[in-house]
RNA sequence: GCCCGGGUGGCGGAAUAGGUAGACGCAAGGGACUUAAAAUCCCUCGGUGCUGCGCACUGUACGAGUUCGAUUCUCGUCCCGGGCACCA
């Protein structure tokens, strides 16, 4: 064998191995146990990054080791191969979307390939390809035709000079990213999915998902934001007109004094009309209009407001409001109109300082005093109610209750509920998107495309490059179809495509049976499969894309197709990879050799000025601290790039770029194939030692305990817990300890510990380092794969040390060891820790006054 | 502002049930091998003090508390990261 590890001779020989003997494909097989391994799969931009590399090095382990423990794994790989950095480069290179997106997919797929993911590649999947979009499709029909999807005019992006709809991230700074112009809301119809009909059940089912990491849990729940109050009505004075609010804080309605309506309120027009403020509430929602919703209602924005020239009355204490409309209040949220209570909430506490109006306080709390005149904030805490009629003297908490009742009562309003989450806009004035199968006709309306004239194909030669509506519109051979109900030949094809979010949502249902080409998916197959045992990806997924696949499933689940609810079982968010950043204060950011010296000392190659010591963030192209997977694979192999990705962190946690550490990943498979390479020709020929450690002795003994307690140590670090670090260091431990072994030693069953040593060693680190692992195990002369192997078991008996170290402890202060035979009587031990010399001097021949012995761990004297 | 995480050596991190703080690795220093270097192997490595080859004190952001004993549990404070945020 050779004297050095060189990744380069052997990393491509295993990938061809295990491609051509097909190790990775599977099918179902209901006599083995399932599971079901995802990682997000990626958009193809190109070339792959480390956060790839990190996110599937973490999935790869767990696929590899589950099959090595006898599950039947599926570990499909595909890619989100819509959106519009596709449209942008086209743009940019003048090229076509699909040319581009197709080359991507074809370089990137090299490059996981490359890395030795084990995926089933049979079940590639690309969510551009109408094989895969066709069943969008489809299932958009049904949803239509239950009214689970629908039309309603929602505001977009709007560009005036660039004629163009803007995504949310086009818009940067409410200017348009490409000139600059100032971006509009327009009103446009839009397609929508009715998510909010399963606001409660995906709220109820996010604490039956006890294996998804709390955070995201907690960030869905914040998303869906349920809120309990009452709807209450207050008639317009001198109108039969009747405004709805809705509020939280029931409880305080006798201190509400005014009330604010959302500029797009549509009663904000109607009653102004005619009055003195026309004018002025006119210039101040078209003013507010133009302004982008995010800045509207940002954090440091202040309050502002008119009257709109009406006045309300409180239906409680029958005073007279003053109506507003006001920049705070959203038409999307509730009513779109609030009842504002200076005294109770702070924002209306700010509104009605600003523009002097009554504050009444309705709520005081215990041994305090508040008073409008002398208080300089809302109080929002509980206490008793005043001022208010027939509930005063009552807890407020009560008063929320018996408030809404009364309303509920004397029809004014009754208790209901409120989410923030708002239904699924899906439309997109986008080329590169799955068609929307819908048809406008002039004569009946809007009509699905019948199911057999599906898919929708995405045509080829639209015009990406002029400005002006989406590009699909422009398209005559697109956009002229003739009516399926009626036959009109001037009906029209809807143009918007959808949400690239849509394809993510039940591309687990479909790597199921990827080429099912009659329906969405094999029901018996996803039957088998789903749902995912284990999904592997990043936080920034958190909500809307795990949102919208658990939508997607419950939407499923209604049709019938799949009998669950919930796609995925247990969630692994993986941090992120961040690298040191480094700036001069005049270049701006540097790449690594653009600066020299190091420490304090280092210095921009450019100006020579001090570089300042960056703080390690995400890497980024802006920052110039990324690395790439693609030099890094020349350099050291992929099997070193996995074990560092692995070793430096804890998934969870984010990881932190180092060259140096690589290296050190680099130094440790060098170590074991020098520990293989020296011990080869003895253990060659030998069977691994399967005893009891009874019949062996010293450094033997232990080595033969350290292995297996070695394999339980990986076993249960791999399995559920994830930590691929600590499981990598227990590996080192027994290496280390192999290597500790002495040349001379002599001993006839030296040879088969030896061997049992070295095997453990190659199964336990082969899930994170298949290649190396895989040459080492074939010169045992093995015709198995590692990955055919089961896993290593433990031996119980192989656990315990003979002796263990008791710590003696005196008032709880470490003062004193004492090596015992396993399990050694507490009394004895007692004995012996009284009479340790250490421990009679720092008892100082005080009285005792307890004795604490914990077993195999150690004794407090107390004195 | 509210809700989640987190704060441990020079660095990444370990301590999985309240019981030896710092596993493993990186960096650094020393030694061996070598004509030399690289590679490799071995050793040292939280801080302070001392009557220095051992011993004492101290140490897991800070301050209290519970406990025989706290990195771990409770309360308060500070800092960092993330999510939500004029949501009525």
């Amino acid at each position: 064998m050779d004297e050095r590890y060189d990744p380069k001779k052997i990393e491509g020989k295993w990938q061809a191995h295990w491609d051509a003997a097909g190790l990775f494909k599977v099918k179902e097989d209901p006599s083995k146990e399932k599971y079901f391994l995802m990682e997000m799969f990626p958009y193809p931009s190109g070339k792959i990054h480390m956060g790839h590399v990190r996110n599937y090095s973490i999935g790869d382990v767990v696929a590899r080791f589950k099959r090595m423990q006898g599950f039947n794994v599926l570990h499909p790989m595909g890619w989100d191969a819509f959106g519009m950095p596709a449209e942008n480069a086209a743009i940019k290179n003048n090229t076509h979307p699909a040319k581009w997106t197709y080359e991507n997919i074809a370089a990137m797929g090299a490059q996981l390939k490359a890395m030795g993911f084990s995926y089933d590649w049979d079940r590639e999947i690309a969510t551009c390809k109408p094989d895969y979009y066709r069943w969008e499709q489809w299932l958009f029909v049904q949803m239509f035709k239950k009214g689970m999807a629908y039309r309603k005019e929602a505001n977009v992006n709007w560009c005036h000079t660039c004629q163009t709809v803007l995504a949310n991230e086009q818009v940067e700074q409410n200017m348009c990213w490409r000139c600059g112009d100032e971006v509009e809301q327009k009103k446009l119809k839009q397609w929508f999915f009715r998510i909010t009909d399963y606001a409660d059940d995906l709220l109820e089912h996010c604490d039956k998902l006890p294996g998804w990491p709390e955070k995201v849990v907690t960030m869905q729940k914040n998303w869906i934001g349920k809120s309990h109050g009452a709807e209450i009505l207050f008639s317009v004075k001198d109108s039969d007109v009747k405004i709805k609010v809705f509020t939280t804080r029931p409880d305080t309605l006798c201190g509400a004094t005014f009330m604010c309506l959302a500029p797009e309120h549509p009663l904000v027009e109607e009653l102004s009309k005619g009055t003195a403020q026309e004018a002025v509430v006119q210039e101040f929602v078209s003013r507010m209009a133009k302004q982008d919703k995010a800045k509207r209602t940002a954090d440091d924005k202040e309050k502002e407001g008119v009257p709109i020239g009406a006045q309300c009355i409180n239906p409680l204490t029958g005073k007279t409001m003053e109506i507003y409309t006001a920049n705070f209040a959203l038409m999307e949220y509730g009513t779109g109109a609030v009842m504002s209570v200076p005294t109770h909430d702070q924002r209306d506490f700010e509104f009605a300082t600003k523009y002097g109006l009554e504050k009444i306080v309705v709520i005081q709390p215990e041994g305090e005093a508040l008073s409008p005149e002398t208080m300089t904030e809302a109080y929002t805490d509980p206490g008793v109610l005043v001022n208010s009629g027939q509930f005063d003297g009552m807890k407020n908490t009560d008063a929320m209750e018996a408030i809404a009742q009364y309303l509920d009562e004397n029809d004014m309003g009754k208790k209901t509920v409120q989410y923030r989450i708002r239904d699924w806009g899906i439309s997109r004035q986008r080329y590169w998107g799955a068609p929307i199968p819908m048809i406008h006709c002039p004569d009946c309306g809007i009509a699905p495309v019948p199911e057999d004239q599906l898919p929708v194909i995405l045509p080829e030669d639209a015009n990406l490059l002029e400005g002006g509506k989406s590009p699909l519109s422009e398209l005559d051979s697109f956009v002229k179809t003739t009516c399926p109900q009626c036959g009109n030949e001037n009906a029209r094809r809807e143009t918007d495509t959808m949400d690239t979010f849509v394809e993510s949502s039940w591309y687990p249902e479909r790597y199921c049976s990827p080429k099912c080409d009659d329906a969405m998916f094999d029901v018996d197959a996803v039957k088998y499969w789903m749902p995912v045992d284990q999904y592997i990806g990043g936080v920034e997924h958190a909500v809307m894309h795990l949102l919208y696949s658990r939508y997607f499933t419950r939407v499923l689940n209604d049709f019938g197709l799949v009998d669950f609810k919930e796609p995925f079982t247990r969630l692994l968010t993986q941090g992120m990879v961040c690298k040191e950043t480094l700036k001069c204060p005049e270049h701006g950011w540097l790449f690594p050799h653009e600066v020299e010296g190091n420490g304090e000392e280092r210095t921009c190659t450019k100006c020579g000025k001090i570089v300042e010591a960056g703080r390690v963030e995400k890497m980024s192209k802006s920052k110039l601290n990324v690395v790439d997977p693609e030099e890094l694979l020349a350099k050291y192999g992929a099997d070193t790039i996995r074990l560092f990705c692995l070793f430096a962190a804890p998934p969870e946690r984010d990881l932190d770029w180092s060259e140096e550490g690589v290296e050190g990943s680099y130094r440790f498979l060098q170590r074991v194939w020098r520990m293989f390479a020296a011990h080869m020709d003895e253990v060659k020929d030998v069977q691994p030692y399967e005893g009891s450690p009874d019949d062996l002795d010293g450094y033997l003994k232990d080595l033969y305990k350290k292995t297996h307690q070695t394999i339980k140590k990986v076993t249960e670090d791999i399995d559920g817990r994830f930590h691929f670090n600590t499981a990598i260091a227990a590996v080192m431990e027994l290496v280390n300890m192999v290597y500790g072994l002495d040349d001379d030693l002599q001993d006839e069953k030296r040879a088969g510990v030896l061997r049992a040593a070295v095997e453990a060693v190659i199964l336990l680190i082969s899930p994170m380092t298949p290649h190396f692992t895989e040459e080492l195990w074939s010169m045992f002369g093995k015709t198995q794969c590692v990955l055919e192997t089961p896993w290593p078991a433990w031996r119980e008996d192989a656990l315990t040390a003979d002796e263990v170290v008791v710590v003696l402890q005196v008032n709880g202060k470490l003062r004193s060891k004492l090596n015992v035979p396993l399990d050694t009587e507490d009394e004895k031990i007692k004995e012996m820790a009284l009479a340790d010399e250490k421990v009679r001097k720092f008892m100082g021949g005080k009285p005792i006054r307890k004795v604490i012995v914990v077993k195999n761990k150690l004794v407090n004297v107390v004195v």
